[in-house]
DNA sequence: CAATTGGCATACAGTGCGTATGTGAGTAGG
DNA sequence: CCTACTCACATACGCACTGTATGCCAATTG
């Protein structure tokens, strides 16, 4: 039986990560001393540098499990929509909301891609993107969405204006209000791609 | 006759702030040493900490520069459209194509969130958002755009939606034919402002 | 011409990252 | 069941970098 084993280092990774992803998404990357945010996972840097090599390693591990868990949620809440393009538009409008949380705008639009670079080049976050750009693809041979357009581009675009109107929203004094006018007008841009009659 | 002293401390701010961005645009703004970079200027620490002081200022003096810069630009070329529809459009592709600037790309989209926060929140530089919310506004009194959108919120988010366009040019294996597509894109999203017949 | 301001350099201390090395618990062969 | 090995993780060390406190010298002012 060799699991406990196992079990002891994927449990040290989960720790790790966990620990990590707390401290990069509060204080942010640069200001999250590796000796401070191990020691509160009770482990030192010596677990953390023979698990990721070093801090850049770590971020992308935390990066990767955003992604995969803000894949599963945008999912959740998009299949429900009666038509594809609604769909498409929740998935959208989730994609907002979650870029509305903290840690994720922190980690995933802020420092990440500063510290990573461009997050169209990560290696294992590109989940959210993805799935938006089957959607585009689908509602594109449906003739619902204008042919001459590159899916992926778009999806990309989509995404760019997105995280602006989370921030936008995030750091209002009224997000209420200003989380109407973000979405309206997201909503707005997005007509762009429907084809016209 | 005080001018000589004058000079010589704009020149040295001028060095400074010239060898920062350099600096900052080539290795970025985390692994920019200050001794490095102020050295390559002909000075010390020294200096930097008395005009900016600490590196954040200095990074907030570059952007300042960057930023006014920008805006020059964007005016130069959008000012000469036939109509102001075509205006504002010149003045989002003419933003795409700066944001492909490496040294405009790095600073002003990447390690400038992540250092000093949500670009809408800086004080000195936001000329060019400034510009394109001016332009929405008349547009919309004019009826071209739909009535029915905040100006400054559809601003960041087509500011968004450039940036990312700008970094998937920037990375492309065949800049010519992703910049087409991206452009393309870009326009598609814009008609969505337009008031429809 | 003396006094003072202030631009900038030098010296110092704290902190954090990365690496090299050590140790003890689990694992495999005889 | 005992020994040799592997490997997860800790400890110890060196280096680089930021920020501050202090010092010096030139320019300005009366």
């Amino acid at each position: 039986m060799h699991r406990p084993r196992k079990e002891m280092i994927a449990a040290t990774r989960g720790k790790l990560i966990a620990a990590a992803r707390h401290a990069f998404g509060t204080i942010g990357y640069a200001e999250a001393s590796m000796d401070d945010f191990t020691a509160s996972a009770g482990l030192t840097r010596g677990a953390l540098y023979h698990h990721f090599g070093d801090k850049k390693g770590l971020l992308q591990a935390v990066i990767a499990e955003i992604d995969g868990e803000m894949a599963v949620r945008v999912n959740e809440v998009a299949s429900k929509a009666p038509t594809r393009w609604q769909h498409f538009v929740d998935e959208c409008t989730t994609y907002i909301e979650m870029a509305l949380e903290p840690e994720i705008q922190r980690i995933m639009f802020r420092d990440g891609p500063a510290v990573l670079g461009d997050p169209a080049q990560w290696p294992n976050a590109n989940a959210c993107t993805a799935s938006m750009t089957d959607h585009l693809t689908a509602l594109q041979q449906e003739g619902v969405v204008v042919a001459d357009l590159d899916p992926e581009t778009a999806a990309r675009l989509i995404n760019g204006a997105s995280s602006q109107a989370a921030q936008r929203i995030a750091n209002s004094k009224d997000p209420e209000a200003t989380s109407k006018k973000a979405i309206a007008a997201f909503k707005q841009l997005l007509e762009g791609l429907h084809k016209r009659a």
